[in-house]
DNA sequence: CGTTGTTGTAACCATGATTGATACATAACA
DNA sequence: TGTTATGTATCAATCATGGTTACAACAACG
C-alpha cells in the first residue's frame, strides 16, 4: 500500500500552474503533457483542489490558477484535498475483533491513542511544507539563461 | 488508501500472544477467534512476523511465541515485517513526468526531501512505541479479579 | 449566431491489492 | 501410527486505482 499517486499529480500540477502562468494558459491538456497523463485525470484532479478552495478554474474560456497565496498552501491541504486515506484515518482497523475475548474487546482502546499520535505526526510535518517552499525550491533548478520555457 | 489492517491484526496477535501464553497453547485456531478472521489469514502474518525475527513457531504441535523481548519489539518493527507499503516507499512518486518539461524534470528531485522527512516523522513515532508499552496498557483494561481468562 | 476550445462528468474497462476460503502435504508428538 | 497443527498453493470476491472514450455545458470570439 502506498500513498496515492494523485497527491503527488496534485502537487506537479500546482507548481506547473505557477511555473507556467504567465507565459501559457494553463489548460487540463497543458497540465497533462507535463505530468504525461490523461487529460481527464487532471480535471477530476483539480475539481478535488477546487472543492477545497486550493484552485480556480473557469469552464468554457479554460485555465485554472491557484485560489491562495502559496504559502498558505501546505502540502497537508493537497493531502486531504484529494482524499488519499479514508475518513481521515490513515490506519485500517480490522472491523470484528472478538467482544468475548478481553484482547478482542480492548485492543481497540489501547491502539487508537497510538495510532493517532503517528498519523499526527505525519500530517504536522505534511503542514510544514508549503506551495511556497516547494515553487521557490523549483525556480532554484530553472536554468535561468533558459528563461522559463516549456519544451514540449 | 489506508494502512493495510494486517498491521493492526499483527499487533492485536502479539499482544494475544503475551497475555494468553501462561494458559493457553497459541494456535493460529485460538489467535483467529479473537481477531475473528480465517486461520490461514493468522498463519500467513505469523510467517511474516516469523521471517521479521520477532516470532517463533512451531510445526505440528503447534504454538507461537514472541522472539524478543517486548521492550525491543517496536510498532515500526511490526509494520516492516507485514510489508505495508512498497519497498518500503510511503509515497507514490508518478513514473513518467514529461522530462521535455522543466516542471516534469525537477519535480522528484524538488519533492523527495521533503518527503522522506514527512515519511520518517512518522516512522520515528512509531518507532517510540513498544509492544510492552502496549501490553501495560492492556493489562490495565483486564479486570484483575476475573483473571487472564478467554472467554470463547 | 454559430464555431471553437475547454471544462465537467458519466460510463466503462483493465489491473492489481486485499481479504477470505478450501485443500492438502508436512511435521511434531504422544 | 494417529492426532493435531503448521506451511503453502490455489481460487474467488471485492474494492481501489488508473486510464479511456464520449458527450453535454459553457465561455469567448469572429
Amino acid at each position: 500500500m502506498q500513498i496515492s499517486s494523485r497527491f503527488t499529480i496534485a502537487v506537479h500540477v500546482l507548481v506547473c500552474i505557477e511555473v507556467f502562468k504567465k507565459d501559457y494558459k494553463i489548460t487540463s491538456e497543458f497540465l497533462s503533457s507535463s505530468v504525461n497523463v490523461n487529460p481527464v485525470v487532471i480535471r477530476k484532479l483539480i475539481q478535488q483542489l477546487k472543492k477545497a478552495g486550493l484552485v480556480c478554474v473557469v469552464r468554457g474560456s479554460g485555465g485554472a490558477d491557484t485560489a491562495k497565496p502559496l504559502d498558505q498552501i501546505t502540502l497537508l491541504d493537497v493531502y486531504n484535498a484529494v482524499e488519499c486515506v479514508d475518513s481521515g484515518e490513515l490506519f485500517h482497523f480490522h472491523e470484528n475483533p472478538n467482544l468475548l475475548c478481553p484482547v478482542g474487546k480492548n485492543i481497540h482502546a489501547v491502539l487508537d491513542e497510538r495510532l493517532e499520535k503517528i498519523q499526527k505526526a505525519m500530517e504536522d510535518e505534511m503542514q510544514s511544507v508549503t506551495l511556497l517552499d516547494l515553487l521557490n525550491r523549483m525556480q532554484g533548478r530553472l536554468q535561468p539563461e533558459s528563461g522559463i520555457r516549456c519544451n514540449y
